[in-house]
DNA sequence: TTTGTAATGTGTCTTTCTAACACAATGTAG
DNA sequence: CTACATTGTGTTAGAAAGACACATTACAAA
């Protein structure tokens, strides 16, 4: 499936759409911090979103399952397209010279590599333990950063994971999120880490607790996580059936 | 600026971005109905969304712009792109074909009229009465409709229009749409209408008044608006700085 | 073993927003 | 000049959000 670097910037012109691609943020939840997956490129400075091209007969989703897929080892999981950026000023074609020279390919005026890209973006949620990031040919790295030190991006990446960022925020009330991010039992405390960590601010502990379970998608354990250093607090996991119809019909509170 | 349809469908593969597209839903609101401007293609069965394409050289969200100001002469309107369309099935070659042999052009296989196209959406909210409908030259007809009565529209258009209305109801409550839609004096039970045509329900009188007021953006004027068949409602203005003001930052109850 | 501490489990009160509804005022049509 | 539909302006009830209090529990330090 994975083609080798050299034999991609070759062909693209064959096997792509021109002038398009897709790129996803990746967000993952560990140690009480919301993650993000990045890539680094070869011969590039600054690290970027792992991204991807469209094969001439494929949806353009299912190329974001594709990226999805080969850098985390996952799939079916939560992807949302947010935004397609297209501003003239995102192409780097210097940058993209450069990945074509190191490939030891000649750098034609009229590559497909070398023309200006629109791409549309993907944010998805993953479960951070199942993952396993792994770099692609042209890359010599793949890791989770923690979403306050993300490094300086390559091109207008930084927008992207911002407007990302920001989607995510505002679907928050309207969309359950934390099957995809959390393992499959989780204490309610750690449910409100992972809002408070995409919101970025403090929530209130029994409002939350309150809000949270008058959605209706969670069902109490027997369990309770013990071995922390107080208080052993619940066990949740959440109700498939319920979860599933919020992500359909939106979350309600329901008494 | 506008050139002949032959001559675009020709040359169009050295002007513009290759298998890319923009869509415009163009709202605009006039005798308590939410309109829709649609176009007729020549050779076309079916009704279809105003779009064009995007100059190698020119911001995608220019080439939306473009569109709007050459299909109703209006420049400086509330335009947002909301999704962007890649299902392969999207394409209908044949119609395309059909357009280019009846423009007298080869329908050469590789053509680049004939490749698969992405199509990135925009809605906008336009002045109905300052807006003059006009077709261009690849298309016979260009009109206002009912959004109750649009007819079954080319390709996968009607989802576009669907996803766009969705999308307008989903940030009605974070942001103020009714300057664009309606003109510069305006009583209450005509921004009523307004939102109660966008939602598709009916609202209370009351409730509504007292929320648009909370939120800050009206002025009530002392003129009223006379010659109606009963009691003559007060006219009301936005107030153009707070008006900008929840543009940028949404709406919210002020009191 | 005891006790202090920091976290969890649960409940109350207040404020804000939404929803449902009542009544007086007014302009035109008949 | 009267009937009526529509507007202007309330009130009240319920739901959701926000702020806060107190008892419970598990580990850790004494």
């Amino acid at each position: 499936m994975e083609e080798n670097a050299g034999s991609i910037l070759q062909n693209g012109g064959a096997l792509f759409l021109p002038g398009l691609s897709v790129d996803c943020v990746i967000f993952g939840f560990h140690d009480n911090q919301l993650k993000v997956l990045l890539l680094k490129m070869r011969h590039a400075e600054k690290w970027a979103l792992p991204g991807g091209f469209i094969y001439k007969e494929e949806e353009v989703e299912h190329a974001a399952v594709r990226v999805l897929q080969s850098r985390t080892g996952l799939s079916n999981i939560f992807l949302r397209q947010f935004h397609t950026f297209g501003e003239l000023s995102r192409t780097d074609k210097l940058l993209n010279k450069k990945l074509l020279v190191s490939s030891g390919l000649q750098a034609d005026e009229n590559h497909w590599f070398l023309q200006r890209f629109v791409t549309v973006g993907y944010y998805a949620l993953v479960n951070f333990s199942g993952a396993v990031p792994r770099p692609d040919a042209t890359s010599e790295a793949c890791a989770w950063w923690d979403l306050q030190e993300v490094p300086p991006l390559n091109l207008d990446h930084g927008d992207i994971l911002q407007k990302a960022l920001e989607t995510l925020r505002k679907q928050l009330s309207d969309q359950p999120v934390g099957y995809s991010l959390l393992p499959e039992k989780f204490t309610m405390p750690e449910l409100q880490r992972l809002y408070e960590t995409i919101l970025g601010k403090q929530l209130d502990r029994r409002n939350f607790q309150r809000r949270m379970l008058g959605y209706g998608i969670l069902k109490r354990l027997e369990e309770r996580r013990s071995g922390g250093a107080h208080k052993a607090p619940y066990l949740y996991c959440f109700d498939t059936d319920r979860y599933q119809d919020a992500l359909l019909n939106g979350l309600q509170q329901k008494w």
